[in-house]
DNA sequence: TTACATTATTAGGGTAACCTAACTATTATA
DNA sequence: TATAATAGTTAGGTTACCCTAATAATGTAA
């Protein structure tokens, strides 16, 4: 049996791993995403752990099992797929989507999903260009890796963001940045690794390294050196 | 604060009241329909007591007070605007519906309800003729009643069903009666009620008196002495 | 109207999910 | 490296929701 807090518990496990994989899941980070206290969380691992949906030690912290992954990548599916149903479908707005799909990611019914999956067109990447699992929580392929790891002379896509909030959203309305466009690296400045970004039509765009991190692009120049 | 088991135990309390008027609404009642134990339902009727969304005791059974039949209407609002939008936009059968509305009913999201209502046009009346509270939770009037008070000689149109069982649905779609079907009276048998129905282009169809309870309709003959 | 059956109620318990307070272990820093 | 700050852990408590078993009240039917 999995209720919705353990789906939310795996959920939030599967995201700090991925949002920072050389770091161990910590309960306070957990605590902090849930919005509950440590002891909570520590309370439920443990319950976790027994039911074999996680391993947990100081050292390594959470670290889903394959049992795991799979309830977690199936909610990443539901959400991903209620959001872009939102959005597409029911017109709602970016900023809108999340809070209701936190609710709708919960609604157990396979056929349900299958039917708005079906109606938004079984896409493989959700409007902010996150990919969606399939239903084995397979991830679509995608050479998707943050503008920070561009060079000098890269000519990119930008394919989604890793920041989803609503001040960085704002912030690349604001720089005229929007999904697919093409950037091309023109500098990058030593000191700092602010960019500056080529973008045909417009005047170049400066960017902090902070923001380039956020930023998930492709990059499109043949043989291109960067990874 | 309202989880989606307070809720519950308000929409049950609601059906049971309009069910069967003339009888109390009873803890054994309120336990079968939440398919929990008696004792469980008087802790949870003195909390909802407490709050003042009902009034209880023995021999009046459990009452909505405004504030709690607010509550009530405002899931069942949201209940049969969700199975209207199941079943016309995406396809899903009228029995299927059912059981995901009960999920979906609980989604707290005016926005989201605003929207989908609006999708399926504003409409008065669920596919199976049960009236959609508007959001100050006043039913749409409509003088339906079940079709055993017909007198002979009355003419009715079908407008819904009080069960909604399969085993009774699939008898009706046998019976080749369907939504906004005219019947005409043509004879009540005296001694067990069974009726007998004009249907225009078919033959006469006989029907007990049991399912003519269950069948909501409208006269349409002006000034005809039915009630 | 007594005896049986049903319903309502109370008593006492369990589990899940949360908390605070206190303690221990780790990490960071003066 | 001693000390302070932070993170992990344990202990113990609360509330919501559910249970069984026992008792009290009510209704029914011989």
């Amino acid at each position: 049996m999995k209720t919705y807090r353990e789906e939310n518990y795996l959920k939030a496990i599967y995201q700090l791993a991925n949002h920072d994989k050389t770091k161990p899941v910590s309960p306070t980070d957990i605590a902090n995403l849930l919005e509950v206290k440590p002891p909570t969380v520590l309370e439920k691992l443990a319950i976790l752990v027994k039911k074999e949906y996680i391993s947990y030690n100081k050292f390594d912290g959470a670290k889903l099992t394959s049992k795991g992954k799979e309830v977690a990548l199936n909610i990443v599916r539901r959400h991903r797929i209620w959001e872009t149903y939102l959005y597409k479908q029911l017109k709602f707005s970016w900023s809108e989507v999340h809070e209701i799909a936190e609710q709708l990611e919960h609604i157990n019914s396979d056929k349900l999903i299958d039917r708005i999956y079906d109606v938004i067109g079984n896409p493989d990447f959700d409007p902010h260009g996150d990919p969606i699992p399939n239903k084995q929580g397979k991830l679509p392929k995608s050479d998707r890796r943050p503008l920070s790891q561009s060079i000098k002379g890269c000519k990119c896509v930008v394919l989604g963001v890793s920041e989803h909030s609503e001040v960085f959203l704002n912030y690349l309305t604001e720089l005229n940045i929007s999904l697919n466009d093409k950037l091309t690296v023109e500098q990058i400045n030593s000191y700092d690794d602010t960019l500056k970004l080529g973008n045909k039509t417009k005047e170049p765009i400066l960017m902090s390294s902070k923001a380039a991190q956020q930023i998930l692009v492709q990059c499109l120049k043949p043989n291109c050196a960067c990874r």
